[in-house]
DNA sequence: TACTGTATAATTGTATACAATTATATGGCT
DNA sequence: AGCCATATAATTGTATACAATTATACAGTA
């Protein structure tokens, strides 16, 4: 079980609409689908020995989702995601894990504010033993702590959203470069401001850090993700 | 013809399944339907003459647009939406609506930019004369042209969702109070800055201009739209 | 009465059939 | 040859039929 599923409490895994749905978006985003490459219903539910039925249940999601573009009575077409997009989703990003700071300084729990500590401390641990593997692991759980304790369904629905959009881009990028310490040792400087309440702080701090980890994934070959394509 | 319709583009009002999808929509935005209240397939389908086949596909986008939680094999379950959720949207759209501005500054075509100034004109134009309709859909395009000019095909997206999405309440208060002059000062502003290619001043005017729309909203009986429910 | 298991009904999930629309191919015309 | 109209095929849109799952009612038992 990863947690970069986070869509599998709206789309359960286990009825066909959403292994279609699954199915289609990991396609999508791992570029077994091409820009404007048209997709057909009959032939996506016979690839998957499906009906139609839930196919088309699942592009309906995947419109929403900015992933098809459907076109009525004549086709669902793959959006994709560009170079662009994930620049403006990190910049996006950026300014709502400020504000998710902000309000997490306001609203954590004692439990979580403690699995926090724990968290930044064990990636120290896992960082100098050079564990990748865990560390990625504790890089997601320490946000999605964030997340889940800025006592806002809405921003941590957009915020969810977002981490799940760039996964893939985020996973060809994560292994490259050696971040992982120096983005815990901001993990930690923010952790602690959430803990001092200083809500200012926190905010600054989670803003520059994603900021940060967009300019080292530029740095480590996010270009070679999409030379391909663009 | 109103300029609310942003999903149009996605859900076309036309078919059956956008006809439902709109329609359903409405009334849950509109409180035909009460907070965790079931929806049945049959019974929506046999109340609009349709199958439950775009019934269907309408609740699974009104799932993903998070107004229908969908429990699978179970029910659909209306989420609706709190006071909390329209003060959250306006804190994290007030920094969108910053960001907005300053890519606008950067990227502002000079046809988007004469709209602008035009609309601000008109604007001052129809408050003098007490036009609230008209005012509010210079309000309207004046937004819209923002996000329209930020040249980001994701910032844009999330605007317009969450300028639909606090339509029903917004429509509520801005009746009321006679904000629509000082509201268009604020538009005068951001667009000034704008024109004068200041991207820090735009993101500063934008962020509060938002702000302010929210206090003003406040201020002019939000909590009575939610009291019977809330 | 309270509880439980089972039968029945209601509801959702999926597949298929048919209608409507759009794309493609063919043939005649200039 | 190039163009247009028409026929044909392919594809999406919708309705219906059936399967699977869940809720409800009821009888039997302690």
């Amino acid at each position: 079980m990863n947690n970069y599923d986070l869509k599998d409490e709206v789309s359960d895994k286990f009825s066909l609409r959403g292994r279609v749905f699954h199915k289609i978006r990991e396609d999508i985003l791992n570029g077994k689908y091409g820009e404007n490459e048209e997709l057909k219903e009959a032939a996506i539910g016979e690839e998957l020995g499906v009906s139609r039925t839930p196919v088309r249940e699942a592009f309906r999601q995947l419109e929403l989702e900015g992933l098809l573009k459907i076109i009525p009575n004549k086709g669902a077409y793959v959006t994709g995601i560009t170079m662009k997009d994930v620049e403006d989703i990190y910049m996006i990003r950026s300014l709502l894990e400020g504000l998710c700071a902000r309000w997490c300084t306001e609203h954590i729990s004692k439990e979580a504010m403690e699995e926090m500590e724990e968290n930044v401390y064990l990636a120290d641990f896992h960082a100098s033993k050079g564990h990748t593997e865990q560390m990625a692991e504790l890089d997601n759980r320490f946000h999605e702590i964030m997340y889940e304790s800025c006592d806002s369904k809405m921003l941590e629905h957009l915020l969810k959203d977002f981490h799940h959009y760039v996964y893939r881009v985020r996973r060809q990028t994560l292994a490259n470069g050696g971040r992982g310490k120096t983005s815990n040792e901001e993990h930690r400087e923010i952790m602690e401001a959430i803990k001092a309440k200083d809500a200012d702080k926190a905010e600054n701090l989670a803003n520059a850090h994603i900021k940060k980890a967009y300019e080292n994934m530029c740095a480590n070959g996010l270009s070679e993700i999409f030379k391909e394509k663009e």
